[in-house]
DNA sequence: ATTGTTGTAATTAAAAGGGTTACAACAATA
DNA sequence: TATTGTTGTAACCCTTTTAATTACAACAAT
């Protein structure tokens, strides 16, 4: 069990976005070529950035650009922009048996915790922005 | 994406186990009738946590018990048991184009944040024990 | 020997993900 | 206006993962 590379594809198209679109027209295809992976699977990718409002594609001419400040995207915004995770991260059985002590409170024992350990992996997404990531790539570049 | 219920089934039944394994035979039946899920998919998880040093099984004669001691099995451990996540919780799209400033560059900026986010989520599950969950549940019934 | 159970292989079915092809819609421009 | 390059999206295939299920040999206790 994986998240879906949606989510790491995602951050590889911003920051490609990010850093080189001053040089070079972002199209699907270009960015396509940086990731390695099969131009749709861009598309798709930038048609929920931009839905999320993080960027703006250019049907017919062509190429992605900004929209909001990279300050203010965190890699929890990118993840909830391409549908990582929908509700709890974690699976759970269906209909436990409300007639055993143990089904019938398993909810309410092990709900809370999980919720927990889920969002201390997304306050740990929420707390790093696009903008750290540029400013670690512009030294290694 | 989820992580595979096992892992929630798996805590379903050590608590089944601890809490209700002094006054019953704790069979894959009686286990699957609580979860409600297939008895097999109970041996299966049963043979997870015998592996990983929690409870014996006896084959033959029947029934499930405690070995290790309730304080000290964390959700993590349960979670590692059933082998919920193998290394990386998030997939990465392979072969980044390295002839690309940012392909080149991606996982060096983006591994050590996706790797503290998943220690933060597995952090959580180390910080609750079985023990924990026990009490809890032996206030609901 | 009988009974109830575990351990495990094999099969099926469903869901999710990603790759790919195809093509209409569209914008810019020659 | 015709051409070109691109986006948006549907459709389909293929693989992987997961869980349900059937089946049955191995085993322990009586």
């Amino acid at each position: 069990m994986k998240i879906t590379s949606r989510f790491t594809v995602a951050v590889h198209t911003l920051l490609a976005i990010y850093v080189l679109g001053k040089d070079y027209k972002m199209t699907s295809d270009f960015i396509a070529s940086s990731v390695n992976v099969n131009p749709v699977v861009i598309r798709r990718t930038l048609s929920s950035l931009k839905a999320a409002g993080i960027i703006d594609v250019k049907a017919g001419s062509g190429g992605a650009m900004p929209v909001k400040n990279a300050d203010d995207i965190t890699l929890y915004e990118i993840y909830t922009a391409v549908d990582c995770v929908e509700g709890s991260l974690f699976n759970f059985h269906e209909n436990p048996n409300p007639k055993c002590p143990v089904g019938k409170n398993i909810h309410a024992v092990l709900d809370s915790h999980l919720a927990d350990a889920q969002a201390a992996l997304e306050n740990k997404l929420k707390s790093v922005t696009l903008s750290d990531l540029m400013k670690q790539l512009n030294i290694l570049i």
